[in-house]
DNA sequence: TCTGCCGATCAATCATAGGA
DNA sequence: TTCCTATGATTGATCGGCAG
């Protein structure tokens, strides 16, 4: 035996990628709050139950794009242009919330 | 190599992204698992993440399911017998533990495997 | 002051999904 | 089907904070 990948066949094999919108819940956030995208444990079952997936999932999300985006930013400039613009648009309509206020999430 | 992109946006004020905030600086500190000790401790440790054996893996979790928490005279005998570092083994436990801890809370929910097209 | 644990995260890698 | 990239999950190890 030499490459023992195997692993005891861990849950990874069988992985299904998020719907489309569940994705474009979870980009919306992290490019609003660019300067800090680290949700709280609320923020994360708030985006959590919008997208359908598990409070995991959505940490899991974020550590991956956090590290992808970081390790590549370039890349990632067009998909964050198309949020940007689009938080832009929601706040020039809404005015209400700020997409840039994750603190004093708590309690 | 090479990776400069331009920054083709004129608008200045709709061009917030293409910063550099701190996050994104982060650095971790290599592992620091060199397996020192062997002839003579070698100056330049495991840059790179170890990979337990299935071995290993099979004793850990076999002491695990005994007790999840691990005295230190445990752990020397352990990190001896499979040939690890007790750190690793600490820190094998701990992994462990919290990785215990996340299945039983989502164990509770009956989730889905996916949700296919929203 | 020092050590272990927790919770969160990092960073590398695995294995599959999806597209050409 | 094959090759390559995108992406969700796993995991050894690090970071900061807290307790003894």
């Amino acid at each position: 035996v030499m490459i023992l990948r195997s692993r005891f066949l861990d849950a990874r094999r069988k992985r299904r990628n998020f719907s489309k919108q569940a994705t474009e819940v979870l980009n919306e956030y992290f490019y609003s709050h660019l300067s800090n995208p680290y949700p709280s444990e609320e923020a994360k079952e708030e985006l959590a139950k919008k997208c359908g997936i598990t409070v995991s999932q959505v940490s899991n999300w974020f550590g991956n794009k956090r590290i992808r985006y970081k390790k590549n930013i370039g890349k990632f400039q067009e998909e964050a242009n198309i949020y940007a613009v689009k938080t832009a648009v929601s706040a020039a309509q809404s005015g209400g919330d700020s997409p840039n206020t994750p603190s004093s999430a708590g309690t | 190599a090479s990776h400069q992109e331009a920054c083709r946006s004129p608008s200045a004020e709709t061009s917030p992204p293409a910063q550099t905030f701190d996050w994104m600086k982060v650095k971790r500190n290599p592992p620091k698992t060199g397996k020192a000790g062997e002839y003579g401790y070698v100056g330049q440790p495991n840059t790179v993440r170890t990979n337990f054996t299935t071995k290993q893996l099979t004793e850990l979790e076999k002491e695990f399911h005994f007790n999840k928490y691990l005295t230190r005279a445990r752990r020397v005998e352990i990190a001896a017998s499979l040939q690890l570092n007790e750190t690793q083994v600490k820190i094998w436990f701990q992994n462990r533990r919290m990785k215990q801890k996340k299945r039983e809370k989502e164990g509770l929910l009956p989730i889905s495997p996916a949700t296919p097209t929203g």
